[in-house]
DNA sequence: TTATAGTTTAAAGCTACTTTAAGTTGAAAA
DNA sequence: TTTTCAACTTAAAGTAGCTTTAAACTATAA
């Protein structure tokens, strides 16, 4: 029987909505209808999709990720560029990691700056920093 | 004298236009024009833009953003609630890594499919193992 | 003095969705 | 049996966060 959109959405922690969208995008070609055109969805479609988040997650656009699907509709001959495809995404995903920790660092900062401007009542206490410390 | 825009772009990674934007979204009141209406930025904001592309990085929409400016103008009325902000940012950008590790382990097994795929010669070595691995 | 490089604004274009509107279908309640 | 309700369908419009384009202005270097 598969999944209604309904079901496959809440499956995958996706909108209905979204999932129509990238079906028109040409993401999720295998998805099936029955005769009344409702989409039935299989496991192997929820995959799709959990495949589908993972290369979004790193910042892949629609478009290379529709790509990509083309490639493995292409089989065994798509092999190796499906292969440098998941190890540059590696790299990619590997810097935007190292970027979020530069990120939480500057807010441990902000952390920081706030409890002690609380403690002693006001932000003046972190004046003429200026070459570390913005206003902002 | 401080810095053009192009300089200022420059300086924090940041098109020109997407400095622009913020300006006429709110994100940056302090900015200066000199008699021509030519934008002249200082280092504390370039410092503000470094705290805006912070909050951006933890997925923080521009709105919220601009209300988080505005109680930066408030002052010392608003340290606990802008330090209660990025406690919660903390924790927002503590999740994406988390999650970006995940998919980062994701991409290791696609990888390692892909990788024993091409020394076989054909992906079918991974057949039957529909629960794990799915065919896109 | 005239290029050219950089600035300005407003408006249009783009991506990745989300929302709305209007219609269809199947099952359960009256 | 009828009707009502939730869930599905499509097309089109709306939104966020930029980017690009067009037309105008300005400062400097040749």
């Amino acid at each position: 029987m598969g999944y209604s959109i309904g079901g496959a959405s809440q499956k995958a922690g996706i909108s209905a909505s979204t999932i129509r969208y990238y079906e028109k995008e040409g993401l999720l070609p295998s998805i099936k209808r029955d005769k009344n055109g409702i989409r039935s969805f299989t496991d192997e479609d929820l995959q799709s999709l959990k495949i589908i988040e993972c290369l979004k997650a790193t910042g892949m656009p629609i478009k290379d990720i529709q790509k990509f699907i083309n490639l493995c509709a292409d089989g065994d001959n798509s092999l190796q560029e499906r292969y440098e495809l998941f190890l540059d995404r590696k790299a990619v995903v590997q810097k935007q990691i190292s970027e979020l920790k530069e990120v939480e660092k500057m807010i441990d900062f902000k952390c920081w700056y706030y409890k002690t401007a609380i403690e002693a009542g006001t932000e003046k206490i972190h004046a003429n920093k200026s070459k570390i410390i913005s206003t902002v």
